[in-house]
DNA sequence: GAGTGGTCTAGACCACTTT
DNA sequence: AAGTGGTCTAGACCACTCC
């Protein structure tokens, strides 16, 4: 028994999820289900829950059952849009401008995103926060795992509730690094302010249930009204 | 019964550690002798000292036993210090100035910070990564909880160790609130850059293993060669 | 060999939700 | 009442560390 039975019951489990077999929001067998399909204990099964719990992966509600992570518009806008207002309430930005285009990967592209894609998807928008432009974003994805996406035009706000929904992937984690920058000229248009004036910027590689790097994206933000927060442990 | 048994033993030992009565790096009792203590079985320890351990307040080791989180320099850059190379290489900042003074707290420092305190200490240092200035910090400190800390001058690097081994408090979570600002006169000066040019500003409420709020900080960074990275999840 | 944490089991009882 | 997860127990065996 090289690995924990409790490992085998995750791995299962992230399998079926991955493959589509147990659907986002969809309830899960119970505990005792669990443990006898895959031949443990109960005690085990639970443990097993609980951990993928605590990655975020299920949900369980004592008297309902486990279901799988559904990212509502809520949670996905507080979890993964960090803007905020300097008093800490959440922010509802608005698209203003957007544009899909198809194109081959560069290197580091190739090179970070999930099957080493020849070819990329590029996300284009702009986005107003309390009526004016303040965030210009860029998100690129591997096409292969995103056939069709161009399609789908125009895209719900929040990226991450399509990727789950019509691609099967859940967003979970991201790395971020954090810059600030000058305005240049194309920044200082979109955005409306001067050129040489400081904005964040974000640079961002999200990464799905199963470990895959499936989208990097770059924000630009005007911070000089609003805040970016994170919680460091 | 209104709460779990398991959280009366983690409610033990935090304030066992609280009262400085469990030492940083000190080991803790073993499961079978801390569910003697408390009057648990085994089992129901072992999960309080679990839980423990995701929160980061305890490690434990097979064969070795379970001891209290020590933040050592290492871990305590590691977790804290978040400024990276662009190929993410963790960065060693050198101190090349710093000032402690004593002060009457500001109206917002007496609202957030541990107590409410009419006087804090106000700590300035001015950091060199690469050889550069390239970072300004002022942390700010409720006096009564650091009585006598600026005759500890010059301090480590890492203050957070210090927190720890002469205060007790163990920081294990802290808010940061970013914005990209312009270099004002005096960070102009302070880090030799041309005044305007863009700047990272880093606000952070720390908070100890109590979930007292200890430290306000506020860092500038140049942030042209180097980058803030943060893990979403 | 003694002591520690890591895994696993089997079963009990409780609290909650749904029908 | 039936089914779910939440808590708790008691005990087994294993892997590891230290003496």
């Amino acid at each position: 028994m090289g690995q924990p039975l409790y490992q085998k019951v995750i791995d299962t489990i992230v399998a079926r999820i991955g493959a589509g077999e147990l659907l986002a929001g969809g309830m899960l067998p119970s505990e005792t289900q669990l443990a006898a399909e895959i031949g443990v204990s109960q005690g085990t099964a639970r443990k097993a829950l609980m951990m993928l719990e605590q990655h975020g992966i299920v949900r369980r509600e004592q008297g309902r059952g486990t279901f799988v992570t559904a990212r509502t518009p809520e949670s996905s806008l507080f979890n993964f849009f960090r803007l905020r207002e300097d008093d800490g309430t959440i922010i509802r930005p608005e698209l203003i401008e957007e544009k899909i285009i198809q194109r081959p990967a560069s290197d580091t592209e190739r090179k970070t995103l999930f099957e080493k894609p020849e070819s990329v998807y590029e996300i284009r928008r702009i986005r107003s926060l309390k009526g004016a432009a303040s965030t210009i974003e860029t998100a690129v994805l591997p096409a292969p795992l995103f056939a069709g996406i161009e399609r789908r035009a125009p895209l719900p706000s929040a990226l991450y509730i399509l990727y789950q929904q019509n691609y099967g992937c859940i967003v979970l984690r991201a790395d971020e690094s954090i810059k600030a920058i000058a305005a240049g000229p194309d920044e200082a248009r979109a955005l409306k302010v001067e050129e040489g004036a400081p904005l964040l910027r974000v640079e961002r590689l999200a990464y799905d249930i199963l470990g895959r790097p499936i989208e990097r994206r770059r924000s630009i933000y005007r911070t000089d009204q609003l805040n970016y927060k994170v919680t460091l442990d």
